[in-house]
DNA sequence: CCTTTTCGAGAGCACCGCTCTCGTCTGAGA
DNA sequence: TCTCAGACGAGAGCGGTGCTCTCGAAAAGG
């Protein structure tokens, strides 16, 4: 019951290995358009229908980078709200942003491939719900500490019955219990978030914001108050 | 010095046109990725070598699309606030974002041709700048009339410098003059319009907020408040 | 009328994803 | 220990892509 018990278990996993760590540097220069499957067999010596033993096709083979882009960026969101305590919710907020926005710097396809034009004919498959999940949940996360900490100021929007609703799935897919108003508002915040950094990685604010990091600081601060966290200290 | 001299120069007009549009439908249906040379002059009944005549690269058929495009959702945005008079600066607002989101839930692929992952080889020449740039010149119009009748209540946001500067260089690029506070949280409001519209089309809302019409109604209203509107009448 | 320019067609190049076949080699059961 | 099914890599090939080049016809302009 090993998990690589014959040679050709453990050469198979190696390859597979191989073969997603030759696509990702791929995928970081060239961007996920122009990741070739051919190139991808070229630079391991191997022929292109030999990949076909390990990725039934290139989309299953995007696949597997999107989840490891989706775990990349909501790590990144969780430990940075790891890294401070629970009743410094303002600054969490902010690190959780920055790291995003770092994350994103650095890794600029991997953000096109998850928060990008999704592929044509591509369908995302459950797999990918979960690791998809984590920075909007690491984001609720921090304003639930907040909240049970009494350092959300809780807005006081009015929401239609149809969206209270949408905002109770949410919590109840999320498991991040928090009022629906507070809910919303983390939504719009996030949805924010992936705008601004979007505009920056894909060349929306060339020739004016840039330098965005001034811009960022400033948006964070801003949606951090709207979200209802308390001035930083 | 009449615009179509010859019959050579009408039918190049002709076809030049021909090729944009059936370019442009191909796009709507099956995306940019997936737009191809070949298939629009298949589908005019010429070879694709005759379509270089006409334009110098897929890039550069493209680069009209996209521009189009630009002009298609900056059109909507400024009809939309032309409808309204100046002294309802929510209503313009509202309409102007509604007007905004309808037109990408309408032409999508258009849409993510903009606001989405740029085409990796892909740069924007200059004839792109001035339809980009009449979403948001449309948006802060609005902030601008309402600032001239006092309706605007301008945040008392301080700014570093740096971003202070990089406000003042929007007002003049734009030629629309606003407080540099403002100015910032218009463009925070203008991406999370563009955050908010990119999760609904690209599918990251896929399970909550579907349909979406209830959450944009209520960010719209925030984010109007957000950027220092009146409330509605 | 004759020359220059423009145009469409066709062949072709290098690439792509993907399929199929065919020897080879491995490993598990008899 | 031997055998045979299954896994494997290589190769050829299909239909598709963007793009280039050449060639003959047609139009425009002198």
């Amino acid at each position: 019951m090993n998990a690589s018990r014959t040679a050709r278990d453990r050469a198979r996993v190696e390859l597979t290995r191989e073969i997603k760590e030759t696509a990702r540097r791929q995928l970081a220069v060239e961007g996920a358009q122009r990741l070739s499957l051919r190139a991808v067999a070229r630079e391991l010596g191997m022929v292109s229908s030999a990949l076909y033993r390990y990725f039934p096709s290139r989309d299953d083979l995007l696949t597997q980078l999107i989840i490891d882009a989706y775990d990349g960026i909501g790590g990144a969101a969780e430990q940075a709200a790891a890294a401070l305590p629970a009743d410094r919710p303002q600054a969490r907020w902010h690190a959780q942003c920055t790291a995003i926005r770092a994350w994103a710097r650095a890794n600029p396809h991997e953000f096109a491939l998850v928060y990008g034009t999704p592929v044509p004919g591509y369908e995302a498959p459950e797999d990918t719900v979960a690791p998809a999940s984590r920075v909007p949940i690491a984001l609720l996360g921090t304003l639930r500490d907040a909240d049970a900490l009494g350092l959300l100021a809780g807005p006081a929007d009015e929401l239609p019955a149809g969206l209270a609703a949408q905002a109770a799935a949410i919590t109840e897919a999320t498991g991040v219990s928090l009022p629906a108003a507070v809910t919303v508002r983390a939504v719009i915040a996030w949805s924010q978030l992936s705008g601004m950094i979007s505009f920056e990685l894909f060349g929306t604010f060339a020739g004016t914001l840039e330098p965005a990091d001034a811009f960022f600081e400033a948006a964070v601060a801003r949606m951090s108050d709207f979200v209802g966290l308390p001035p930083a200290a």
